[in-house]
DNA sequence: TTACCGAATTGGTATTACCAATTCGAGGGC
DNA sequence: GCCCTCGAATTGGTAATACCAATTCGGTAA
């Protein structure tokens, strides 16, 4: 069949069901996976849409292609690259337990260095820019709206403060990796307003150049958070 | 021409190829990249080629594909993916100087809190991992080799001590894409031996469980390593 | 100037074909 | 019975072609 569109066939995306399976199988670190050939027909696309799939799990360091020998699962749990997680959470699949405890304590080692780090050394633009974002989540808010977003834009402005793009880079996976479940967070419409003026003393503990009181207020602010996200876990431990 | 091999063409990753045609081009964020047929023929290869490499830069966050428009360069410099910069390295681009420095921190930042949390929740067997990746790098010293892998390998192993598996994919990607500049430093034999020393002094204070004197010995350590790729720095910019 | 329509362009996808290296089993020699 | 050898099948790497559907963009008409 040549051209033939997918008759009323949900055809996501080709590593979104590439990665259950592999976990499906319980293949083990060194095992092969079926050709390439075959994974096409299995999941019935083209060798070039199976191709393109596989690249990107290689760049991740999921799979490694050995020419004219097949394709092997590496060491995905600790060898895996950081992004492989956040395009796990972008296809809808849900961290482990021991990842989310993993993140959210990562989170707050980078985010507590990083207020510090911006308090040291925040340029009258970045106030400008946390200061911009404030008053758009004030708009969102009054607009019964969910901020989530802008809540992200501001902690990842405040790392933006401390001058240093890659460090920007790492926290800025970790909000790509958390976006649905902050979403949720805010979808509580009564968290946005103490969330805001926790910000608005983070906003004015680094534009003091505060570092201390950066650190402090950035402590208090990421445990309502993080205290969110252990419920989170007990619930489904629960069976939701 | 269907199925001529390359005459005696030396033929790259394309992603190799794609990346300094970018930067070369001076494309700004949002900017169009020429169409998948026409980087296909510029570069000699195949549509599947580029759109695999496409298909992986796309997923580190350097260009978005929009179906049935064109191919967009994102703001690479600070949404971009932090494993971008590890391709980048491993296709033997060299980092800017401003990313040397970042990278640089933010590694010290990383370490220092890995080994705190390493004194503090390091297993039987996390111990026993390190005091074998030493006992290997003595055999690699006193067979004049490059310990540049095993000195990898313990400053990861005490990552994983902290038993923190997201944590140790973030410092993994730190040591891939410093590689060959761990090759170099190691490359001048009177080094190892020192860094062995260190090492050994690392193993013992969180063995100890002693986080403060880890984190000390941890600072030393560092300390050699990061004037090392200040004077690198220094040596660049007089030109080599 | 504006609104609209149609042709060209573009990414998305499947199919086919060929290459070269690896794999693996059958057959033969010891 | 065991091991070596050789050849066929398998496999990833790659190119070329074709078609679809949506977007773009130019020209034309209102």
């Amino acid at each position: 069949m040549i051209g033939l569109p997918a008759i009323g066939e949900e055809r996501a995306n080709l590593i979104g069901r590439l990665l259950p399976f592999i976990a499906h199988r319980r293949l083990e670190p060194g095992d092969r996976l079926p050709s390439e050939r075959e994974l096409a027909e299995r999941f019935g696309v083209g060798r070039g849409a199976v191709r393109e799939a596989l690249a990107v799990l290689e760049t991740l360091r999921i799979v490694e292609r050995r020419p004219n020998s097949g394709i092997y699962l590496r060491r995905v749990d600790r060898q895996g690259s950081i992004e492989a997680i956040v395009l796990q959470a972008e296809l809808g699949i849900p961290l482990t337990e021991a990842e989310v405890r993993e993140v959210v304590e990562l989170r707050r080692i980078l985010e507590m260095q990083a207020v510090r780090l911006a308090a040291e050394r925040r340029q009258a633009g970045d106030i400008q820019r946390l200061d911009e974002i404030l008053g758009r989540t004030d708009g969102v808010i009054a607009a019964s709206g969910n901020p989530a977003d802008e809540d992200a834009a501001f902690h990842l402005a405040i790392v933006e403060a401390t001058g240093n793009h890659v460090f920007l880079r790492v926290v800025n996976a970790f909000y790509l990796m958390s976006r649905s479940r902050r979403q949720a967070y805010f979808a509580d419409g009564s968290r946005a307003p103490l969330s805001q003026r926790q910000h608005r003393a983070l906003r004015d503990a680094v534009a003091a150049g505060d570092a201390d009181a950066a650190e402090r207020a950035m402590a208090g602010h990421l445990r309502g958070v993080e205290s969110y996200w252990m419920e989170l876990l007990e619930r489904r431990a629960r069976g939701d």
